[in-house]
RNA sequence: GGCGGCGUGGCUCAGUGGUAGAGCAGCGGUCUCAUAAUCCGCUUGUCGUGGGUUCGAUUCCCUCCGCCGCUACCA
């Protein structure tokens, strides 16, 4: 078992409070909060963190749409995100803003260091600017030669000093640490493509804007300020403490073990990113894991084309862990997935309400039914029938395995075809239901399998539908004899010696359990 | 254009050099503890196209068709 002073940092992207977080960015959460969950079971020391990017043009101009000065929006905003994370049960431990004074004396403290090593310079950019969005446009973005945004006016050609940094300096040393180190950026078709960029040639990138009061001000130059993208990757580190007076939580957490990250900003996170760790001496994250994105019915998600779909309307309509089993289960985590919510229906009522909730329903209200709930003389009991032919131990492996590396798919998959479905044949086949009229003791030899089934799904639910595999743990005594706190998938194989009799402690309303998934009628339109 | 990936039953996908599997959906049957759930059985596939290698390819190679990702500095 992992000592329990064994550290593991986990990241997700920061994200852009111009607009309420949609499923999209709900999926990213949720999958890092599925590893973290998995990580403290295994007994790390889990330091899950999550933010928001707010050093951007677009929070301005939102806060400014809206009449309000830019802190108080942004402060508001991270209120709305994390309500939605608390809603979804995402774990995370600290939740940054990069407007908070910690990552501004973190970005400068590390600029400054990049800067003293001489990896930054002081180069002219020539632009188009355009003064109705008072930014410099690509050639890609524009219009007839003209901003999409401002038809009428013409584009300015403008100078500005910038700062820069030698990203090009760094190519053959990030391409050795993909080479020594391919565990680096997972999946591995996002290191094909990294790879490719590099060899492809880095170029040196601006780090560094003139005139904006809202963001960094670059501490060797205080008329500038730091661009988004440097600035923004410093949350990592920032939030943990580099750069303040107590690097307490930097030296126990840096470098992280994975940051969890969309598969669009793969090369900001796997190029950029660990180029300027390298510049300024510090160690380089362990790894980097893109995740694919979610769709709508087959549509890209875009607020404009009105297909985002709110997570609060999802949760508040199904729930939290059907919200998060939906994810989890349909969507492959480093490929992207699809939402709809016939899906969803089809998935909620064929694997959650009919086989999850309806054997925890059966089991518990036939231990009521028979036997008060008292499987009396069951702490004598080896469940070892209904898992027949089934190496749990081995199973436990597996799926660490698989959890691992993020195959939440094939996790939630194998534990369905592997113990619920297995359960629920087990029922069928041995029919309690009728040894109760025969033989009342094989009957309790049953439920007392059951009770184990029940327990192992507790367990391994854990990560995935906390709330649920709760549920399911507290449905009998199981903590007199191994607290919920401290559970890990290794406690499947056997149950706790020296345990008491299976005892239901379940909520009942006239001795049967609450339907935990109540089915959904499928709509009948469309 | 360059690099890479994909194209398998209605849907989502797995898979192997010897002519294919799972889950869901659909259909039929069954038990009755349970959320009309469970359990059992069944139907559907030219494994994108055309070639090649091979005794034999869905699996290896090439052509083509279709789809997708990346192609950095959103200044």
């Amino acid at each position: 078992m992992a000592s329990s002073q064994d550290p593991f940092y986990i990241t997700t992207a920061i994200d852009y409070p111009n607009s309420r977080p949609h499923i999209g960015t709900a999926f990213e959460k949720i999958g890092a909060d599925a590893q973290a969950r998995f990580q403290r079971m295994k007994g790390r020391d889990v330091h899950f963190l999550m933010g928001n990017d707010e050093n951007t043009i677009k929070v301005i101009q939102r806060a400014t749409e809206l009449g309000l000065e830019p802190k108080p929006y942004v402060d508001d905003m991270a209120r709305q995100f994390q309500e939605v994370w608390t809603a979804l049960n995402v774990s995370n431990t600290d939740f940054i803003q990069t407007s908070q004074s910690r990552h501004h004396i973190g970005s400068r403290k590390f600029i400054q260091a990049v800067y003293d090593a001489g990896h930054i310079f002081k180069k002219t950019y020539t632009g188009l600017y355009c003064n109705g969005c008072e930014s410099f446009k690509t050639e890609k973005e524009l219009i007839a030669g003209r901003c999409p945004n401002h038809q009428s006016q013409e584009l300015k050609q403008v100078e500005e000093e910038n700062y820069f940094f030698r990203l090009s300096d760094f190519a053959d040393r990030l391409l050795e640490h993909y080479r020594t180190h391919p565990e680096f950026i997972k999946p591995d078709s996002r290191l094909n493509e990294i790879v490719n960029l590099v060899e492809s040639g880095l170029q040196d990138v601006s780090i560094s804007r003139k005139g904006f009061v809202w963001g960094i001000p670059v501490p060797f130059d205080e008329d500038q300020t730091i661009y988004v993208w440097f600035d923004a990757l410093l949350n990592y580190i920032t939030a943990i403490g580099y750069g303040s007076d107590d690097e307490t939580l930097y030296l126990k957490y840096w470098p992280a073990d994975v940051h969890v990250i969309g598969k669009d900003i793969t090369r900001f996170h796997c190029a950029l990113w660990p180029a300027m760790l390298m510049a300024a001496g510090l160690p380089l994250p362990k790894s980097v894991y893109a995740h694919g994105f979610v769709y709508n019915k087959g549509e890209k998600i875009s607020k404009s084309a009105g297909t985002a779909i709110d997570p609060m309307t999802v949760y508040q309509t199904f729930g939290t862990d059907p919200f998060r089993y939906y994810f989890l289960k349909e969507c492959v985590f480093g490929s992207d997935g699809n939402f709809s919510e016939e899906r969803f229906v089809e998935l909620y009522n064929s694997d959650l309400a009919n086989n999850l909730g309806n054997l925890y329903s059966r089991t518990i209200s036939m231990c009521v039914r028979y036997f008060e709930g008292n499987l009396e003389g069951s702490s004598t009991i080896n469940p070892t029938d209904w898992k027949s032919g089934l190496d749990l131990g081995e199973l436990a492996n597996e799926l660490d395995d698989l959890v691992s590396r993020f195959e939440y798919s094939q996790a939630l998959q194998t534990i369905w075809s592997q113990i619920l479905d297995r359960a629920n044949r087990y029922i069928q086949n041995t029919e309690p239901f009728k040894l109760i009229k025969t033989d009342r003791e094989a009957c309790k030899q049953v439920l007392a399998n059951l009770a184990d089934a029940i327990r192992v799904t507790g367990i391994l639910l854990k990560p995935f539908l906390p709330g649920t595999a709760e549920t399911f743990y507290r449905s009998f005594n199981f903590e007199d004899s191994g607290s919920w706190d401290s559970l890990d998938f290794q406690q499947i194989a056997n149950p706790p010696s020296g345990r008491p009799d299976y005892r239901v402690t379940a909520a009942l309303e006239a001795g049967k359990p609450l339907p935990m998934f109540p089915k959904i009628q499928p709509s009948t339109e469309s």
